[in-house]
DNA sequence: ATTGACCTTTGATCCAACTCTAAGGTTTAT
DNA sequence: ATAAACCTTAGAGTTGGATCAAAGGTCAAT
Protein backbone atom coordinates (compact mmCIF):
# COMPACT_ATOMS: atom_id res chain seq x y z
CA UNK A 1 0.00 0.00 0.00
CA UNK A 2 1.21 3.00 -0.98
CA UNK A 3 0.69 6.71 0.80
CA UNK A 4 -0.32 9.64 -1.29
CA UNK A 5 3.51 11.12 -1.27
CA UNK A 6 4.77 7.63 -2.86
CA UNK A 7 1.60 7.05 -5.74
CA UNK A 8 3.05 11.11 -6.67
CA UNK A 9 6.19 9.44 -7.37
CA UNK A 10 5.30 6.76 -9.44
CA UNK A 11 3.14 8.55 -11.27
CA UNK A 12 5.03 12.08 -11.65
CA UNK A 13 1.24 13.68 -10.15
CA UNK A 14 1.55 15.98 -7.56
CA UNK A 15 -0.21 14.94 -4.38
CA UNK A 16 -1.94 18.02 -4.91
CA UNK A 17 -3.33 16.88 -8.25
CA UNK A 18 -4.04 13.98 -7.01
CA UNK A 19 -6.34 15.25 -4.20
CA UNK A 20 -7.61 17.51 -7.00
CA UNK A 21 -8.83 14.53 -9.06
CA UNK A 22 -10.05 12.74 -5.91
CA UNK A 23 -12.56 15.52 -5.61
CA UNK A 24 -13.42 15.32 -9.03
CA UNK A 25 -14.10 12.20 -9.07
CA UNK A 26 -11.52 10.63 -11.28
CA UNK A 27 -9.65 7.89 -8.13
CA UNK A 28 -10.25 7.63 -4.99
CA UNK A 29 -7.65 5.75 -2.19
CA UNK A 30 -8.64 2.30 -1.61
CA UNK A 31 -8.01 2.58 2.37
CA UNK A 32 -7.75 5.11 5.04
CA UNK A 33 -5.82 4.75 7.74
CA UNK A 34 -7.10 5.49 11.27
CA UNK A 35 -5.57 9.20 10.80
CA UNK A 36 -7.05 9.54 7.87
CA UNK A 37 -4.09 8.99 5.06
CA UNK A 38 -4.60 7.84 1.84
CA UNK A 39 -3.54 4.40 1.26
CA UNK A 40 -3.07 3.26 -2.68
CA UNK A 41 -2.77 -0.34 -4.50
CA UNK A 42 -1.47 -1.13 -7.75
CA UNK A 43 -5.07 -1.32 -8.80
CA UNK A 44 -5.37 2.76 -8.11
CA UNK A 45 -1.57 2.51 -9.34
CA UNK A 46 -2.98 1.75 -12.69
CA UNK A 47 -5.96 3.97 -12.68
CA UNK A 48 -3.92 7.01 -12.21
CA UNK A 49 -2.01 5.86 -15.31
CA UNK A 50 -5.13 5.66 -17.06
CA UNK A 51 -6.39 8.87 -16.17
CA UNK A 52 -2.67 10.57 -17.04
CA UNK A 53 -2.80 8.22 -20.50
CA UNK A 54 -6.01 9.87 -21.50
CA UNK A 55 -5.09 12.98 -20.28
CA UNK A 56 -1.73 13.16 -22.21
CA UNK A 57 -3.68 12.37 -25.55
CA UNK A 58 -5.93 15.51 -24.53
CA UNK A 59 -8.87 14.49 -22.92
CA UNK A 60 -10.38 16.70 -20.36
CA UNK A 61 -11.27 15.80 -17.02
CA UNK A 62 -14.83 15.29 -17.94
CA UNK A 63 -13.94 13.07 -20.70
CA UNK A 64 -11.79 11.23 -18.53
CA UNK A 65 -14.57 10.64 -15.92
CA UNK A 66 -16.39 9.08 -18.64
CA UNK A 67 -13.83 6.96 -19.96
CA UNK A 68 -13.08 5.81 -16.93
CA UNK A 69 -17.07 4.86 -16.23
CA UNK A 70 -16.76 2.51 -19.10
CA UNK A 71 -13.51 1.43 -17.84
CA UNK A 72 -14.88 -0.34 -14.91
CA UNK A 73 -17.77 -1.85 -16.60
CA UNK A 74 -16.58 -2.29 -20.15
CA UNK A 75 -19.09 -4.96 -20.24
CA UNK A 76 -22.01 -2.65 -19.85
CA UNK A 77 -20.47 0.14 -22.07
CA UNK A 78 -20.17 -0.64 -26.30
CA UNK A 79 -17.25 0.23 -28.62
CA UNK A 80 -19.58 2.64 -30.30
CA UNK A 81 -19.89 4.45 -26.64
CA UNK A 82 -15.83 4.90 -26.67
CA UNK A 83 -15.63 6.05 -30.15
CA UNK A 84 -18.23 8.52 -29.46
CA UNK A 85 -16.12 10.01 -26.77
CA UNK A 86 -13.17 9.65 -28.87
CA UNK A 87 -14.80 11.51 -31.92
CA UNK A 88 -16.16 14.23 -30.05
CA UNK A 89 -12.73 15.33 -28.55
CA UNK A 90 -11.34 15.10 -32.66
CA UNK A 91 -13.92 17.26 -33.51
CA UNK A 92 -12.92 19.88 -30.97
CA UNK A 93 -9.33 19.08 -31.52
CA UNK A 94 -9.64 19.85 -35.21
CA UNK A 95 -12.03 22.74 -35.13
CA UNK A 96 -9.31 24.61 -32.69
CA UNK A 97 -7.05 23.23 -34.78
CA UNK A 98 -8.63 25.14 -38.08
CA UNK A 99 -9.37 28.26 -35.72
CA UNK A 100 -5.67 28.56 -35.28
CA UNK A 101 -4.60 27.97 -38.55
CA UNK A 102 -6.70 31.37 -39.56
CA UNK A 103 -4.38 33.09 -37.10
CA UNK A 104 -1.20 31.53 -38.30
CA UNK A 105 -1.94 32.86 -41.87
CA UNK A 106 -3.30 36.22 -41.06
CA UNK A 107 -0.10 36.84 -38.98
CA UNK A 108 2.02 35.13 -41.82
CA UNK A 109 0.08 37.80 -43.89
CA UNK A 110 1.26 40.44 -41.96
CA UNK A 111 4.43 39.81 -41.05
CA UNK A 112 4.99 38.97 -45.14
CA UNK A 113 3.73 42.29 -45.70
CA UNK A 114 6.22 44.82 -42.76
CA UNK A 115 10.04 44.80 -43.48
CA UNK A 116 10.38 44.25 -39.90
CA UNK A 117 13.03 47.15 -40.13
CA UNK A 118 14.32 49.53 -37.62
CA UNK A 119 12.44 52.42 -39.53
CA UNK A 120 9.53 54.22 -37.70
CA UNK A 121 6.42 52.74 -37.87
CA UNK A 122 4.66 55.83 -39.69
CA UNK A 123 3.85 53.61 -42.92
CA UNK A 124 4.22 50.10 -40.98
CA UNK A 125 1.87 47.87 -43.26
CA UNK A 126 1.30 45.53 -39.91
CA UNK A 127 -0.34 48.55 -38.25
CA UNK A 128 -1.90 49.94 -41.65
CA UNK A 129 -3.95 46.54 -42.11
CA UNK A 130 -5.03 46.65 -38.30
CA UNK A 131 -6.25 50.13 -39.05
CA UNK A 132 -7.95 49.30 -41.99
CA UNK A 133 -9.64 46.49 -40.51
CA UNK A 134 -8.50 44.30 -43.83
CA UNK A 135 -6.70 41.57 -42.25
CA UNK A 136 -8.42 38.39 -43.23
CA UNK A 137 -11.30 37.12 -40.45
CA UNK A 138 -9.19 34.64 -38.76
CA UNK A 139 -10.36 33.54 -35.54
CA UNK A 140 -13.93 33.26 -33.53
CA UNK A 141 -14.41 32.48 -30.64
CA UNK A 142 -10.92 31.34 -29.36
CA UNK A 143 -12.02 28.73 -26.81
CA UNK A 144 -12.29 25.56 -27.37
CA UNK B 1 -20.70 61.83 -29.09
CA UNK B 2 -22.14 58.57 -28.81
CA UNK B 3 -23.03 56.77 -25.38
CA UNK B 4 -21.63 53.45 -24.49
CA UNK B 5 -24.74 51.72 -25.75
CA UNK B 6 -24.52 53.42 -29.11
CA UNK B 7 -20.95 52.55 -29.14
CA UNK B 8 -22.18 48.83 -28.40
CA UNK B 9 -24.07 48.82 -31.12
CA UNK B 10 -21.66 50.68 -33.54
CA UNK B 11 -19.13 47.95 -32.94
CA UNK B 12 -21.07 44.93 -31.57
CA UNK B 13 -18.90 44.71 -28.38
CA UNK B 14 -21.34 44.41 -25.41
CA UNK B 15 -20.95 48.06 -23.08
CA UNK B 16 -19.84 45.41 -20.40
CA UNK B 17 -16.96 44.65 -22.72
CA UNK B 18 -15.88 48.27 -23.66
CA UNK B 19 -16.32 49.18 -19.99
CA UNK B 20 -13.68 45.86 -19.35
CA UNK B 21 -11.49 47.22 -21.97
CA UNK B 22 -11.27 50.72 -20.16
CA UNK B 23 -10.25 49.20 -16.86
CA UNK B 24 -7.69 46.95 -18.86
CA UNK B 25 -6.62 50.36 -20.84
CA UNK B 26 -7.36 49.32 -24.13
CA UNK B 27 -9.97 52.03 -24.72
CA UNK B 28 -11.31 54.86 -22.55
CA UNK B 29 -13.82 57.65 -23.44
CA UNK B 30 -13.07 60.93 -24.47
CA UNK B 31 -15.54 62.89 -22.23
CA UNK B 32 -18.07 61.98 -19.51
CA UNK B 33 -20.98 63.64 -18.88
CA UNK B 34 -21.95 65.26 -15.78
CA UNK B 35 -23.25 62.24 -14.18
CA UNK B 36 -20.53 60.04 -15.50
CA UNK B 37 -22.11 58.90 -18.64
CA UNK B 38 -19.63 57.55 -20.94
CA UNK B 39 -19.26 59.62 -24.29
CA UNK B 40 -17.34 58.61 -27.41
CA UNK B 41 -16.19 59.93 -30.80
CA UNK B 42 -15.40 58.92 -34.08
CA UNK B 43 -11.20 58.46 -32.74
CA UNK B 44 -12.62 56.28 -29.98
CA UNK B 45 -14.63 54.37 -32.75
CA UNK B 46 -11.59 53.43 -34.70
CA UNK B 47 -10.07 52.80 -31.45
CA UNK B 48 -12.61 49.88 -30.38
CA UNK B 49 -12.69 48.72 -34.12
CA UNK B 50 -8.64 48.29 -33.83
CA UNK B 51 -8.52 46.32 -30.80
CA UNK B 52 -11.54 43.94 -32.46
CA UNK B 53 -9.63 43.38 -35.25
CA UNK B 54 -5.86 42.65 -33.57
CA UNK B 55 -8.75 40.59 -31.44
CA UNK B 56 -10.15 38.14 -34.42
CA UNK B 57 -6.60 37.99 -35.26
CA UNK B 58 -6.03 36.21 -31.74
CA UNK B 59 -3.91 38.78 -30.16
CA UNK B 60 -4.26 39.21 -26.42
CA UNK B 61 -5.37 42.18 -24.85
CA UNK B 62 -1.93 42.07 -23.77
CA UNK B 63 -0.49 42.46 -27.11
CA UNK B 64 -3.20 44.87 -27.95
CA UNK B 65 -2.40 47.28 -25.27
CA UNK B 66 1.45 46.71 -26.75
CA UNK B 67 0.09 47.43 -29.74
CA UNK B 68 -2.30 50.56 -29.40
CA UNK B 69 0.88 52.26 -27.91
CA UNK B 70 2.32 51.64 -31.24
CA UNK B 71 -0.56 53.08 -32.60
CA UNK B 72 -0.61 56.33 -30.65
CA UNK B 73 2.76 57.26 -31.48
CA UNK B 74 3.77 55.36 -34.57
CA UNK B 75 7.09 57.82 -34.72
CA UNK B 76 8.61 56.27 -31.50
CA UNK B 77 8.11 53.15 -32.77
CA UNK B 78 9.69 50.87 -35.32
CA UNK B 79 8.38 48.50 -38.16
CA UNK B 80 10.66 45.65 -36.06
CA UNK B 81 8.80 46.07 -32.91
CA UNK B 82 5.86 45.61 -34.54
CA UNK B 83 7.27 42.37 -36.52
CA UNK B 84 8.24 41.53 -33.27
CA UNK B 85 5.03 41.33 -31.34
CA UNK B 86 3.60 39.37 -34.16
CA UNK B 87 6.56 37.17 -34.87
CA UNK B 88 6.37 35.84 -31.57
CA UNK B 89 1.84 35.58 -31.54
CA UNK B 90 2.83 33.49 -34.60
CA UNK B 91 5.01 31.57 -32.91
CA UNK B 92 2.83 30.69 -30.22
CA UNK B 93 0.09 29.82 -32.46
CA UNK B 94 2.39 27.32 -34.44
CA UNK B 95 3.12 25.84 -31.24
CA UNK B 96 -0.20 25.37 -29.79
CA UNK B 97 -1.31 23.78 -33.25
CA UNK B 98 1.98 21.83 -33.28
CA UNK B 99 0.19 20.45 -29.70
CA UNK B 100 -3.14 19.81 -31.34
CA UNK B 101 -1.96 18.21 -34.22
CA UNK B 102 -0.08 15.82 -31.73
CA UNK B 103 -3.39 14.95 -30.27
CA UNK B 104 -5.51 14.76 -33.30
CA UNK B 105 -3.13 12.02 -34.73
CA UNK B 106 -3.39 10.48 -31.37
CA UNK B 107 -6.97 10.29 -31.49
CA UNK B 108 -7.55 9.28 -35.42
CA UNK B 109 -5.23 6.12 -34.11
CA UNK B 110 -7.19 5.33 -31.51
CA UNK B 111 -10.37 5.55 -33.98
CA UNK B 112 -8.99 3.60 -36.80
CA UNK B 113 -8.14 1.17 -34.11
CA UNK B 114 -11.48 0.70 -32.99
CA UNK B 115 -14.30 -1.03 -34.72
CA UNK B 116 -16.68 1.50 -33.06
CA UNK B 117 -19.57 -1.20 -33.06
CA UNK B 118 -22.41 -1.58 -31.08
CA UNK B 119 -20.59 -4.54 -29.43
CA UNK B 120 -19.39 -4.25 -25.32
CA UNK B 121 -16.44 -2.67 -25.17
CA UNK B 122 -14.58 -5.84 -23.63
CA UNK B 123 -12.36 -5.65 -26.14
CA UNK B 124 -12.26 -2.44 -27.34
CA UNK B 125 -8.85 -1.16 -28.65
CA UNK B 126 -9.40 2.07 -27.42
CA UNK B 127 -9.48 1.29 -23.82
CA UNK B 128 -6.52 -1.44 -24.25
CA UNK B 129 -4.35 1.08 -25.50
CA UNK B 130 -5.35 3.53 -22.86
CA UNK B 131 -4.59 1.17 -20.33
CA UNK B 132 -1.41 0.12 -21.62
CA UNK B 133 -0.57 3.80 -21.71
CA UNK B 134 0.90 2.43 -25.28
CA UNK B 135 -0.49 5.60 -27.13
CA UNK B 136 1.37 8.09 -28.56
CA UNK B 137 3.20 10.87 -26.32
CA UNK B 138 0.82 13.20 -27.25
CA UNK B 139 0.39 16.54 -26.03
CA UNK B 140 2.57 18.63 -23.65
CA UNK B 141 0.87 21.35 -21.88
CA UNK B 142 -2.34 22.02 -23.31
CA UNK B 143 -2.09 25.55 -22.48
CA UNK B 144 -1.30 28.38 -24.75
C1' DA C 1 11.15 12.45 23.24
C1' DT C 2 12.08 15.13 19.62
C1' DT C 3 13.10 16.21 14.89
C1' DG C 4 11.76 16.30 10.28
C1' DA C 5 9.27 14.47 6.75
C1' DC C 6 5.08 13.28 5.80
C1' DC C 7 0.06 13.62 5.89
C1' DT C 8 -4.88 15.88 6.62
C1' DT C 9 -8.59 19.49 5.50
C1' DT C 10 -10.86 23.61 3.69
C1' DG C 11 -10.59 27.08 0.97
C1' DA C 12 -7.98 30.57 -1.70
C1' DT C 13 -5.47 31.71 -5.87
C1' DC C 14 -4.01 31.66 -10.68
C1' DC C 15 -4.71 32.42 -15.93
C1' DA C 16 -7.71 34.95 -19.82
C1' DA C 17 -11.41 37.26 -21.28
C1' DC C 18 -15.26 38.07 -20.33
C1' DT C 19 -20.13 38.10 -18.09
C1' DC C 20 -23.17 39.26 -14.80
C1' DT C 21 -25.30 41.17 -10.38
C1' DA C 22 -26.85 44.48 -7.18
C1' DA C 23 -28.25 48.70 -6.12
C1' DG C 24 -28.82 52.74 -7.57
C1' DG C 25 -28.73 57.33 -10.70
C1' DT C 26 -30.14 59.70 -15.43
C1' DT C 27 -32.51 60.72 -19.61
C1' DT C 28 -36.12 60.97 -22.74
C1' DA C 29 -40.55 60.60 -24.44
C1' DT C 30 -45.12 60.88 -23.48
C1' DA D 1 -44.62 63.36 -13.67
C1' DT D 2 -43.80 58.98 -14.58
C1' DA D 3 -42.27 54.90 -17.03
C1' DA D 4 -38.95 52.79 -19.94
C1' DA D 5 -34.65 52.59 -21.27
C1' DC D 6 -30.48 53.80 -20.36
C1' DC D 7 -26.34 54.56 -17.49
C1' DT D 8 -23.02 54.14 -13.16
C1' DT D 9 -19.91 51.44 -9.78
C1' DA D 10 -17.58 47.74 -7.29
C1' DG D 11 -17.21 43.40 -7.14
C1' DA D 12 -18.36 38.46 -7.86
C1' DG D 13 -18.71 34.50 -10.98
C1' DT D 14 -17.46 31.64 -15.10
C1' DT D 15 -14.28 27.86 -17.30
C1' DG D 16 -10.41 24.12 -16.70
C1' DG D 17 -6.82 22.39 -14.46
C1' DA D 18 -4.31 22.83 -11.44
C1' DT D 19 -1.41 24.85 -7.39
C1' DC D 20 -0.71 26.62 -2.99
C1' DA D 21 -1.42 28.20 1.94
C1' DA D 22 -2.67 27.73 6.65
C1' DA D 23 -3.07 25.22 10.51
C1' DG D 24 -2.60 21.31 12.30
C1' DG D 25 -2.08 15.86 13.00
C1' DT D 26 1.08 11.52 12.36
C1' DC D 27 4.93 8.61 11.72
C1' DA D 28 9.80 6.77 11.55
C1' DA D 29 14.21 7.24 13.05
C1' DT D 30 17.40 8.68 16.21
Amino acid sequence: MLKIGELSDRTGLSAHTLRFYEKRGLISASDRSDAGYRYYTDADVRRVEFVKTARNIGFSLGDIAQLLSVRVDRQSHSCHDVTEITQHKLDEVNAKIAELQFMQQALQILLDSCCGGPENASHCSIMEALEEGEVRQAARSNTL
